[in-house]
RNA sequence: GGCCCUAUCGUCUAACGGUUAGGACGGAGCCUUCUCAAGGCUUAAAUCAGAGUUCGAUUCUCUGUAGGGUCACCA
């Protein structure tokens, strides 16, 4: 007896993660994943790898990698030495499989070949015709008749058993105690346990989780719905994992109480399988952007500068060896205005690349007219702009008293007549900060010159 | 279509058979420095339908309806 199937018996809890390499680590089997580790962490049971690749044609190294970076990436690894490959196992199935044919409980069958591709003989099981029951720990009693499964194929020959046969032996040898999965494999489960009671296997406990779902109201697929089933997706995208971990816990899940933000330890804690929805939950992006962004403002300002200075280094922004991205206060100053304008890291990115922030860099090109907010006169608004210039001449440096009293001059003027058309100098942008943080960034000396060339292109 | 599963705001969800049906995201409105964000406050928004059980049903039962899943020599 293996040492696996001690265990097994010694009641110690084996869960495993079965992905099958035919495409990029799924959202939703991430999430599946999830739920099989917060349980098996919580029992401190095993949680086994295997990849299932049977299915020559659509298996692929590249997409199995992706799964395990994925993994690692979320922080719900696997118990990844132990990793087992259905394509490696031939041997023992082919063992089970004849087997089950001496004993009369599976038989070569001879087939009807009408399409191409068919085997003329494949591997079918004997169907007892019965009910089945089994008990679901999230939707408890579920019946089936398996008469309609008829003589199901079990192999497309010795050397080529499919899903069902490969799964329960596996799951057999390898102890797995309990098997959680997503509840599309509900209609899976009668015949695995059909086979599973033919070779003598003890049955699982099983849990189904419902599906993750699109906000069509469908299941996730890449067909449909693309990119953002892919958890390589999020991850380029710069959402942090910590966050994309919450997120996928709370879809379907809930702690009964108004919490939304869980570390993985408070997830340990509370995450209770049970209390697993039956219905399925969409993914909800934005909400996911809100826990993100969350995550984000709580991470420790190191972090927030290394994150923040991988994106300007990936980034095509002619400006990003400028002297002043060494300058270490004006960077601060940067992310903080960037920090308020962001849900994931690779908006940094985009933004920057988008230009948004070239103004900081180099002087804007302005347009005469977008200066004159809601069509001022030219005159008022030269004057209004000589007088903010006074007010810096005065106070060169002093960057809070020249605040405070532009600020007092805008309650004089119009806040619109002052703020507007300072903004727009500084930045020549119709959307940016505002303008005192602009002047704080870009200088008192560089914010002079910059209104006192716009009043010169204004007269 | 057969079989299986499910049903509370748009979404994620809370509510020993007794609540003004609660929270969060998103929305709307207002405030906060003109714009964009961020933030604050306020607000709209749900028990699928019909029977039954019960003094009383979101909650239990049945029926219907709707949605989803699954019906491979894919996994």
């Amino acid at each position: 007896m293996s040492e696996n199937k001690k265990k097994a018996n010694n009641k110690k809890v084996v869960v495993r993660f079965p992905p099958s390499p035919t495409g990029p680590f799924h959202i939703g089997n991430a999430r599946t994943f999830l739920f099989n580790y917060l349980f098996a962490k919580q029992n401190n049971g095993q949680i086994v790898f295997r990849l299932e690749d049977t299915d020559k044609e659509r298996s692929r190294e590249e997409y199995a990698k992706d799964i395990a970076g994925g993994l690692k990436w979320l922080g719900i690894e696997p118990d990844f030495s132990t990793t087992v490959k259905q394509s490696e196992r031939t041997e023992i199935y082919k063992k089970y499989l004849e087997k089950l044919i001496n004993e009369g409980k599976a038989y070569l069958s001879k087939e009807e070949t009408t399409e191409e591709g068919r085997r003329a003989e494949v591997i079918r099981f004997k169907n007892p015709n019965k009910k089945i029951t089994f008990n679901d720990l999230i939707r408890d009693d579920i019946e089936f008749d398996t008469t309609e499964l008829k003589d199901f194929v079990i192999a497309k020959s010795l050397e080529e058993p499919i899903y069902h046969l490969a799964v329960v032996i596996d799951d057999y040898e390898m102890g797995v105690t309990h098997v959680i999965r997503g509840d599309d494999g509900i209609s899976n489960t009668p015949r695995q346990i059909l086979i599973q009671e033919a070779i003598g296997a003890p049955r699982p406990i099983y849990a189904h989780v419902p599906l993750m779902l699109a906000p069509d109201g469908t299941k996730l697929s890449k067909r449909k719905h693309g990119e953002q089933v892919s958890v390589s997706f999020y991850r380029n995208a710069g959402y942090i994992p910590e966050a994309m971990i919450n997120f996928l816990a709370m879809v379907g899940w809930n702690p009964g109480t108004d919490q939304e933000i869980f570390s993985m330890e408070e997830l340990l804690k509370i995450f209770d399988i049970k209390k697993v929805q039956k219905k399925g939950g969409v993914f909800n992006i934005e909400k996911l952007d809100w826990l993100n962004r969350e995550y984000i403002l709580n991470l420790p300002d190191e972090e927030k500068v290394s994150n923040f200075l991988r994106q300007l280094t990936d980034s095509k922004t002619k400006w990003k060896d400028s002297e002043k991205t060494k300058d270490k206060i004006f960077m601060e100053k940067l992310l903080k205005i960037i920090l308020d304008r962001i849900h994931k890291w690779g908006e940094v990115k985009e933004m920057l690349e988008a230009g948004e922030y070239d103004y900081l860099f180099e002087r804007p090109i302005l347009d005469n007219d977008k200066i004159l907010w809601k069509k001022e006169s030219k005159e008022k608004v030269i004057s209004i702009m000589k007088k903010i210039l006074s007010i810096m001449k005065k106070e060169e440096n002093n960057y809070n008293e020249i605040k405070k009293n532009i600020w007092n001059l805008a309650e004089k003027e119009g806040k619109g007549d002052v703020l507007w058309p300072l903004r727009y100098t500084l930045s020549g942008r119709e959307k940016s900060p505002d303008p005192f943080t602009l002047i704080d960034i870009l200088g008192v000396k560089e914010s002079k010159e910059r209104i006192e060339k716009a009043v010169e292109a204004l007269k």
